[in-house]
DNA sequence: CCTCCAAAGTTAAACGTTTTTCTTATTATA
DNA sequence: TATAATAAGAAAAACGTTTAACTTTGGAGG
């Protein structure tokens, strides 16, 4: 590899110039200027990354911790943020967490989750990033998992504390939109299959989803609410209780794919046509909602651009660093299929 | 952050000394040993990654190149080329080619593709990795793809041409081992909705399953052939040929879950039963296999299991760089479900 | 009593940049 | 004409390590 030393005995002048010429620095006579171009093609040179980082401090680059990269949304977003720093002449190191199994049984397991994050953290440290982007699920309390530091710091996906810059996405407003697209519909009994009934996103998306109703005048009746895990045979087994009522419900919104396929398999085996019996709607937009029969409704998550985004904060807090937390919450859009 | 030179004048050597304690190069006295892991304790100091990469050539780091992270079996490969390197204190540069779009119209931009791919090894380059893990589709003939390089290569998932080490999984094993299993179950008449007619997986599998059929003195007539393009549609598609042939098979193979899920249903909407009336298997393990209805038995990808050898192979590369190309090909194992 | 050698450290030169300070020459100002 | 100001470039000191080459000391061997 050719060197600055290299270029700068090719056009007869000291190392210093070439920098300038490279990096714009100062103003030279342009004479000088096509000689050290003329050089720098002819040795092809490329600047040493290593040796300008470790005499500018900066290595353009950001270290991206990611609790699970096999998590659903996890890839897309990672995609957002790499397409973005990209852009900007930033590159990624990647680092795996690897917390998938342990996602629900979290609360006993809080002191391996910190060993774990900071573990992770002094990795990318280690490796002079310029910022940090953790990319991760809701519903944990992030920030006592995490020691203090200095370097910028941004939540994708998740979010921390106050304190903290985050983006992520809308779960009130998007369960309340996807409400109001099933009023519009007609419907007026939407029962709800939800998540983990202490879950963060669960409070959000019910509140979404009351709001909705409220506005319209509508009630949703305690029985009309079953509680379930995220999971496909939640779906099932809710799906049996909500078909017990009188009056039964024209539509379910069910808070995850997965569970509206558990709830449209049990609608079929009751014979219930969909939708014209029964309307179905999820949330996540995983690729099983394209294959259900029919397609499932569903909402959405926009990972890249919370990808995009968090990458563009983390550059903008690099350059400057004194900047004030910022949130950001994107807003989910509806995918309408069949389903209703 | 403290430096050598700090912890060396907190003990008061040199820093070479402190050099050779934490990297033990030289064998110094106890005292002195002593008195150094003090300072350093001391001190909080940790070396500087960027000096030690500069003076001695390497970064430990891996440069991992994506076709597309969001594309099926990537994000399992890059979960284990993460987990390995890690164990060996290295750290990956991810960096996402973004071709998924592309996938299927790809002849037409052998060009477009050349340039992306060499642009993201230059990235890589400049960034001083000591290796490159290129993770992609089949079916391409990557070689022409690359242009020469002295960095160390080795292609995991995809296949590039004899003089290159890869990591593969078994695309003749895992169809003949699903062939086998099909008769095991008493299956005679087995069809076959096959991937694009010209690709490399659909040519593998194919020799797979007839090898098998014939070691069990079976024939697979060619009307039991049926091309598809790996899209759900062209599996409801191929299935509705199938079942218009007498005799009708009893067991139908689709050569990825999506078809097998195109395939699944038809046979509902025909009123035929899974297992009962007609077998159903698929290939890659998806998601959606276990959502089905039956939940879908099926081949699993090594993922993982790739992206671990894929960093196994090339640390040793790095490590000894005169070592002959390798070519792993890793075994499938079968889902079973309740499709057959 | 020399000489040689090993042991235990130190010195200093690299690695390839950036950047402050310094030199020299030219032009503008009084 | 003398002087200051500016322009264009060079010298050299960093950044934090590693490592080859050197010094010093203390024994061992003859």
């Amino acid at each position: 590899m050719a060197t600055m030393r290299d270029v700068a005995e090719l056009a007869g002048v000291s190392t210093a110039t070439v920098s300038h010429v490279v990096n714009g620095t100062k103003k030279l006579s342009p004479e000088t200027t096509e000689r050290v171009l003329m050089a720098i093609a002819q040795a092809n040179y490329t600047p040493n990354t290593l040796a300008k980082s470790l005499r500018s401090g900066q290595t353009h680059t950001i270290g991206v911790l990611v609790e699970d990269i096999r998590g659903l949304p996890v890839a897309g977003i990672v995609s957002g943020i790499n397409e973005t720093l990209s852009k900007s002449g930033y590159k990624m190191i990647l680092h795996d967490l690897h917390l998938l199994e342990k996602l629900y049984n979290q609360y006993e397991q809080i002191g391996a989750y910190r060993q774990r994050i900071n573990n992770g953290v002094s990795l990318l440290q280690a490796s002079n990033v310029d910022g940090i982007i953790y990319v991760g699920m809701h519903d944990r309390h992030l920030d006592y998992l995490f020691d203090p530091m200095d370097t910028p710091l941004v939540f994708a996906y998740s979010h921390g504390t106050k304190e903290d810059t985050y983006v992520t996405y809308s779960n009130d407003e998007s369960a309340a939109d996807m409400t109001r697209y099933l009023i519009s519909k007609g419907h007026e009994r939407i029962a709800v299959i939800a998540g983990h009934p202490h879950s963060y996103p669960t409070a959000r998306r019910m509140h979404g989803i009351q709001m909705a109703l409220q506005q319209a005048g509508l009630v949703l009746p305690e029985a009309y609410i079953q509680y379930g895990d995220w999971e496909y045979e939640s779906g099932v087994e809710k799906t049996r209780e909500l078909l017990c009522i009188h009056p039964r419900p024209t539509a379910i919104f069910a808070m995850n794919d997965l569970m509206a396929a558990g709830c449209m398999r049990v609608l079929n085996e009751a014979g219930l046509k969909i939708p014209q019996d029964m309307a179905v709607v999820g949330f996540d937009n995983r690729e099983i909602a394209r294959y259900l029969q029919p397609p499932l409704t569903t909402i959405a998550l926009p990972t890249t651009e919370i990808g995009v985004q968090a990458a563009l904060h983390i550059m903008e807090m690099i350059h400057n660093p004194a900047k004030a937390p910022e949130k950001e919450i994107i807003h989910c859009s509806i995918v309408e299929r069949e389903s209703v």
